[in-house]
DNA sequence: CTTGACTCCGTACCCATATACGGAGTTTAT
DNA sequence: ATAAACTCCGTATATGGGTACGGAGTCAAG
C-alpha cells in the first residue's frame, strides 16, 4: 500500500498528475478513511503505468480512458472494443511509418550532402 | 500578392492561424500601407507551407521556429534534430507494434473463450 | 506534545496550438 | 454611394495535459 506521494514517486510522475488523474475518471480514488490518509493499491500503481504507457504510444488521456473502460463490460464489448482499439493502432502504426520514412530519406539526403549549406531538409520543406 | 485571407486560403489554415504565427514570430508580419490591408508575398506562402509539412514531420512550434533560424546557416544542426525525431518516432513505433501485438493476441483469445465472463482481456488488466 | 513532513481540497495558473469576438476602418461590387 | 465583405487589433475562450498555491487537517519522530 502507498500513499500518494509513495505512488507518485513509484510511477514517476507528480501528486498533482495522480489527483488529477482521479478527476479525470482515470483512477479510482480510495475511500479516504474516517481519519487519515487514503491507501494506493499495487493495482492503482498498475494502472498509473498503463496510462503513461499508453500515452507515450500516443494515445491521448480520453482514448485511454475508454480502453479503460473496457474492463467494466463482458467478455464480447471487450472484444469489440479491443477490436476497436487494435485498428486505432493499425492507423497509428501506419502514420508512423510514413513519417519515418520521411525522416529516412531526408537524413539521408543530408548525409549525402558535401556542403554545409543548402540543407536538403530545409529546401524539401520549401514547396 | 495575397491579402491575409487569400494567403490563409492557399495555405488551407485559417486566418487567425496566419495571425497567430506572426505573433510567434513564425511568420513576418508585412509592413501595413499608410492606407489599406497588408500584402503577403509568395514568400510567405512558402513559409507557412513549410510550417505545416514541418508540423507533419511532429515539429513542433518552438522546433519549426528553431529549424528556421537554422536553414540559414547549418546543414549538420538540421540533421541533427531530424535525427533525433527519428529516434523518437523509431521507439513509438517498436511499442506501438508490441501493443499491437498483444491485444491481436489478446482478441484471439477472446474468441476462444466459450463463456461470456473471465474475458481474457480484464484478466490481462489484473495485476 | 511539539515540530516538520505529508495530505486534502478547491481553485488558479501554465504552455501549446489555435479559434472566436467585437468594433472600427477599408475595399469592392453594384 | 451604399452594402457586403474583408481587415485590423486586442482580447477572450477552447482543449489537452498538467503544475502550483494556500490553508487546514494528520502522521511520525524526538
Amino acid at each position: 500500500m502507498y500513499t500518494i506521494s509513495k505512488l507518485a514517486k513509484e510511477a514517476n510522475v507528480g501528486v498533482e498528475t495522480i489527483r488529477f488523474y482521479e478527476r479525470k475518471g482515470l483512477l479510482e480514488q480510495p475511500i479516504k478513511p474516517i481519519q487519515g490518509y487514503r491507501q494506493y493499491t499495487e493495482q492503482a500503481l498498475s494502472r498509473v503505468l498503463f496510462i503513461k504507457r499508453a500515452q507515450y504510444l500516443g494515445f491521448t488521456l480520453a482514448e485511454i480512458s475508454s480502453l479503460l473502460i473496457l474492463s467494466a463490460s463482458n467478455c464480447e464489448d471487450v472484444q469489440q472494443l479491443a477490436e476497436q482499439k487494435l485498428a486505432v493502432i493499425e492507423d497509428k502504426l501506419r502514420d508512423l511509418l510514413n513519417l519515418k520514412e520521411s525522416l529516412v530519406s531526408l537524413v539521408s539526403d543530408c548525409k549525402n550532402n558535401p556542403s554545409d549549406k543548402d540543407c536538403p531538409i530545409i529546401q524539401s520543406l520549401q514547396p
